[in-house]
DNA sequence: GATGAATGAGTCTTCATTCAT
DNA sequence: TATGAATGAAGACTCATTCAT
């Protein structure tokens, strides 16, 4: 085993890791600052790299960004989608656990500030609003919608539009991300609820409108 | 009473008028593409001004931006408050016609597009974000908070973390406003839901949870 | 009238004249150094205004490229169509004095630079050479098909096939002021030929092909 | 005769003639896009090799187009030479093989490119204009010289300023080809003649002002 | 020798801001 | 007051050149 020290080199080959620590630096940066505010001499100067090394992974500013979804929100929605299918729980559990999981793997994460993000810049990048809607919005949508069909379909929950409730129950917590992402990070807002309380009420609700009553221990 | 009599009042009011006219079209733009992307220019124009004529009422960009927000958010506060102050409905009703009142007179005005760039500039505008938080989301969630607080004492509704059950019951009509603003501008959703029936089954959901009953006519 | 004398102002309105001189500073530029080498940083300090003013003005580096042909070039092919229509001398001399034109109003003007970038950037401009083919070549060659057409109908020209003469003989003018502008500048070319000497040898060797004797004063 | 056997003969030759393939690449290249436009990494893609190998044999790009001019235009001129001081034919028949020879073996060959070249890219490379002029110009002008020359000393030929017209009858020719390679390329000009006849009613016209008299089979 | 990942200076272009008129 | 011509700093992107492998 070599004991030699390299002295400083300019640079190093890392082709293989290169681009998922752009995407990775990318992310935090667009998160923080916006797509427009953000510049791609920070992006690489965070991932260790210069500017042109940038553009030989990625064609532009709007490539990179689309890496930054592909990578980081669509196999997280995938994960959901799998955790639900393979769950054999009752359906009151199964809709109380898949909003805490949400959160976990989802909403604390770094890649939900993706979501103020396409929020932010929808209309000047119509192409990404769109991508975003498609497969992430959608999939996502779909996960909760199969929650409650099933639970309907088995007598577990009162009948309901599930199509709009899916669009009700899933903004709470979307828009707790957005917020945590935005205002949240410059003040702690008024009546702020954490999110344990947060979830566990927005569960109890929902159960309770489904027909559900409350567990006594 | 001033009996100073202006030479030339409709050249005067105009002088007046100015600063409204300019903040009215920097909202047009500003909640259309961001921050950023909002060229003085173009504000300039579409309020039938020079770039110059800018100048002399606002110090810069970023001052014309928080005009917008202070001049435009505040009245609606205010407007919001009244209304249901003025109310005297059971609270089922109240609850109800909430929902659909502040869409009405909020969620579909011009307005409610500060929620977007709010969110997508809180970063950038910090004391903006914390200005919003305090004067509109607070005092908004105050309104519906009363409601519940309304229900819950005279046993109309069962008890329910009003604290938590607020920020549950806004998301959903928030979320869409910011929605209908970025997203929803540039591509129909995935499962989208008309804002009547989206409104129905919001109430509907809500007033379940709370105890009361469907109505049967 | 007032002695008040300006201090040094940053800069100055001159809203009529930019245009004219940018494209005086970019014809300079583009015929000195050629298209791609010509920065306009440099146009716009060669015209006295900064990088910014030259975009109030042309769209872009292409914009300027094309406004340069078109001022400069297309009014002298023009002027060199009134004047042969307008004469009235003989064949021969009208000949003769259009080469001598030619050379004197536009081949030692800097507008002639403009060939030899035209055939420089010709790949990479295509839309400029098309430009350039229409409305300087075609124009241009149709002024000496109609001094020969004319010749030839009055019988005081041998028949010649017009087209390919016409080529033929307005070659030597135009590689004439193509090398003057590229190879001509860094050195004094092997065996050079006066203008002058230049321009009576081929008027004589094109009116001997043509029938002409030459004259004996 | 060396008695060295290579180890590697194929990959040894290789070597010796990676050079040539690098000019051979960096002529069209150049040809097509001028020097400006040109980039490196095409050029070592087109010749088969990496971008690091070019720099194995030249400085730089610079260095590489010097190359260019000088290794495919020398050769070119000495067969030339070659070819007329061979020929033993009269000089009417010398003159009119002389311009479809040089149309032939250089107009139209890939090589010719080179004029418009040297033309576009001369205010830049001095030292190449330079060259150009001395070591292809001259001594492609002298053996045109030398045909006017033996026909006038022979009296086949009507007196004439021989250097004139040397300039004043090369210029077609060159023109045509710089043409060919520029504005030809995207567009077929006005009058555009094809080049048998361009070159028969050249040919014609010079004869005819040498006083030979067109020929009646 | 050969490779190609990495570099960074250089250029076009945009737009908030200034200021002569 | 109002104008809009002029400014210049800033950022996306390119590509000749270098150098670790």
């Amino acid at each position: 085993m070599s004991t030699h020290v390299s002295r400083n080199p300019r640079w190093e080959r890392r082709k293989e890791q290169r681009p998922a620590e752009l995407v990775d630096a990318a992310l935090d940066l667009f998160v923080e600052h916006g797509y427009a505010a953000t510049r791609l001499d920070d992006v690489a100067a965070r991932a260790g790299v210069s500017k042109g090394t940038l553009y030989l992974y990625f064609a532009g500013k709007e490539d990179l960004f689309k890496a930054v979804i592909r990578e980081t929100i669509v196999p997280l929605i995938d994960e959901r989608r799998r955790d639900v299918e393979a769950s054999e729980a009752n359906c009151a559990a199964l809709l109380e656990s898949y909003f805490h999981d949400w959160w976990k793997h989802f909403g604390c994460s770094k890649a939900s500030g993706i979501c103020k993000l396409i929020v932010a810049e929808a209309a000047n990048f119509p192409d990404l609003a769109r991508f975003f809607a498609e497969e992430v919005v959608g999939p996502n949508d779909r996960v909760l919608a199969t929650i409650l069909e099933r639970g309907i379909a088995r007598g577990e929950f009162r009948p309901v539009d599930v199509d709009a409730a899916v669009r009700v129950w899933m903004a709470p917590l979307v828009l707790k991300v957005i917020w945590l992402h935005s205002v949240g990070m410059v003040c702690s807002g008024p009546n702020d609820v954490g999110i344990e309380r947060f979830l566990e009420v927005h569960t109890r609700l929902a159960l309770s409108a489904l027909g559900v009553p409350p567990e006594r221990p």
